[in-house]
RNA sequence: CGGGGCGUGGCGCAGUCUGGUAGCGCACUUGACUGGGGGUCAAGUGGUCACAGGUUCAAAUCCUGUCGUCCCGACCA
């Protein structure tokens, strides 16, 4: 390709409204030009990269024995009332009425059509099980798009739907999926986690997360430095070690703490390290108007794994000040267990506190010196806390660390939810109709891309992953106008490497050296090859990798060598 | 949805407080000189100052409303 013929649109300035590296590289590099909030057109360059994603995610999605289908992006209202989704799914779902002032959806995700399809489509368990994947343009509205492709409204998704007659069969491909899924992202040359994800309000059996680590990844996950452990924050677990709560040294007391809410300034005032003071939240209960959570003052409660108490409403929700004023008899910087007449549930690290402060549910006062026993009933305990680094690994190998991820793929073991609610049933051996089981499994292609730029990157620009790259080679002649030699050689070499299989960018237009350089540099291109008069008279081309600091003079002949070796 | 910021040429911004001929840098066009890390000089193109209403002799500037957009939070994968 000669970029006489390919737009380049580079920017020297940072757009002012990009907030991230990767979003900043893509505007300037030319990649993407944004159309509105969270809706983009990916440029010619941007979109040579998408399909290197593609192209990456397909040969494998056929090689675990996935079937490409097309589904619409536009979808029925009776659909998503069938799976009862059209009332839940909010405000995400664009949705849009026809001229007949029928309702329809931009499909944000495509269990309701593809179950329609399996149950239209599919009759005998001799056809399951079956897989079938698309990659298509899906439509969220987001409350807050942000981050350029990263969290779009528009963007391109791989999703993948699996029917079985069994849990056993979809465990099978499950697991065949799994490692599609590190196939994809190995060959990405990304630098990625699988984690354990929670399995979210559908339930399901199993579930995992993919993540480009990235410290602007918007999720936390935690990994163990000692085994195979890994899970998303709002699942992970640490190894619950239960020791007695040291021995009461200090007499119960009452303090003034007029005007300090939050655990941070009552443990200023008062001098105290965050873990000696108890945090005490009151949430919504299931039988009773609120119910009491107790946390150590340095940990946050999980709400994850506190939806899951039977004791709490569902969904989770927080008291509002007014049930917190009728429990408790005071604001909600002031509660505490003492003498709280509402079902209280503590989590493990809480119940192990000495001496600790706690709130004395009177306006403006905490107590202190509080013990366990001595001065209230041990409560009931429950995991209730967002794992902190240095906990230990809940299976005891190790301690947990955590990073920043960004989540680009997720697979799921469904089950039957959509296949029930829409009446996908297939005929099984003894001819009875069964409800089938299902697996799903997305990768967010256009996030991946946004990941890829997260993770490499320097002060100059883009350094693509070979895999990604939307060209392989930048060749840059100098004087390309003013001299026949550097001419005659450089159409010469573009030949010969496009003739050997190498996507190059040739660059012919009437540009300074610097501006070509800083162009092949901004948009990534892994090799460039820099030829002019000085080097051909010496028979000789300039070679450098985008990654590496120093460039190498090789000889014309030795070239096409060189580069492969690379 | 709550809080905050910003809308002036393709991009980055000044001008708004204190109303009076719409500016700067980059980019773009033409030419000359240049030619190994975003070059120099010269001459140009391009803006109903987000939109609507109001105040005024006069509005980018003051007032009211609307829209767009970004950030933080809530929400969500």
């Amino acid at each position: 390709m000669r970029t006489s013929q390919f737009l380049i649109s580079t920017l020297k300035e940072t757009p002012a409204d990009a907030e991230i590296i990767s979003h900043q590289l893509m505007l300037r590099a030319g990649m993407i030009s944004k159309l509105a909030a969270g809706i983009y057109t990916w440029m010619p360059l941007g979109l040579r990269v998408l399909r290197k994603v593609e192209k990456i995610v397909r040969e494998e999605m056929d090689a675990a024995g996935a079937q490409e289908v097309l589904m619409p992006a536009i979808q029925p209202a009776e659909l998503w009332e069938e799976s009862g989704r059209w009332g839940k799914f909010g405000g995400e779902l664009l949705r849009i009425t026809d001229r007949h002032e029928r309702d329809f959806c931009f499909g944000p995700t495509h269990e309701e059509v593809i179950t329609d399809l399996v149950r239209r489509n599919l009759r005998s368990y001799r056809q399951l099980p079956a897989n079938f994947y698309q990659i298509q343009t899906k439509f969220r509205d987001e409350t807050r798009p942000r981050f350029g492709v990263m969290r779009a409204r528009e963007f391109l998704m791989k999703d993948a739907y699996s029917f079985h007659m069994d849990a056993e069969s979809l465990a099978t491909t499950y697991e065949r999926m799994r490692q599609a899924y590190c196939n994809i992202f190995d060959r990405t040359g990304l630098i990625y986690r699988m984690v354990e994800a929670d399995t979210g309000s559908i339930g399901g059996r199993a579930s995992h997360e993919f993540h480009v680590l990235a410290d602007s990844g918007e999720d936390a996950i935690a990994f163990s430095s000692g085994s195979d452990y890994a899970a998303n924050v709002e699942k992970a677990t640490c190894l619950i070690e239960s020791a007695e709560p040291a021995p009461a040294t200090q007499a119960p007391g009452r303090v003034a703490t007029p005007g300090k809410q939050s655990v941070e300034e009552v443990a200023e005032l008062l001098q105290l390290p965050l873990s000696s003071i108890l945090k005490t939240l009151l949430v919504k209960g299931e039988e009773t108007p609120v119910v009491a959570l107790l946390l150590r003052g340095d940990h946050e409660l999980n709400e994850i794994k506190a939806a899951k108490l039977p004791q709490l409403a569902s969904p989770f929700e927080l008291a509002t000040a007014a049930e917190i004023k009728a429990a408790a008899g005071c604001a909600a910087g002031s509660v505490g267990p003492v003498g709280l007449a509402v079902p209280i549930i503590a989590d493990y690290a809480a119940l192990q506190m000495a001496d600790f402060v706690c709130g004395a549910n009177s306006d403006g006062e905490h107590l202190t010196g509080i013990n366990w026993q001595r001065d209230l009933p041990l409560a009931d305990a429950a995991d209730l806390r967002k794992v902190v680094a240095g906990d230990t690994s809940p299976d005891g190998q190790g301690r947990l660390d955590i990073v920043r991820g960004i989540e680009v793929g997720h697979i799921f073991q469904l089950g039957e939810t959509y296949s029930q609610a829409l009446g996908a049933t297939c005929l099984d051996e003894q001819g009875k109709d069964r409800v089938v089981t299902m697996g799903c499994y997305g990768i967010g292609v256009s996030r991946v891309v946004a990941a890829a730029i997260e993770q490499h990157h320097d002060d100059r620009g883009i350094i693509w992953p070979q895999a990604l790259a939307p060209f392989d080679v930048a060749l840059v002649p100098i004087k390309l106008q003013g001299s026949e030699v550097v001419k005659e050689a450089a159409e010469k070499l573009y030949e010969q490497l496009t003739e050997a299989g190498y996507e190059v960018l040739f660059d012919d237009r009437k540009e300074r050296p610097g501006v070509m350089f800083a162009d092949a540099d901004l948009i990534g291109i892994p090799q460039r090859i820099v030829i002019g008069e000085r080097g051909l008279a010496e028979g000789k081309v300039e070679y450098k990798q985008r990654s590496a600091d120093s460039s190498e003079d090789i000889p014309l002949e030795q070239l096409l060598d060189h580069l492969r070796k690379a």
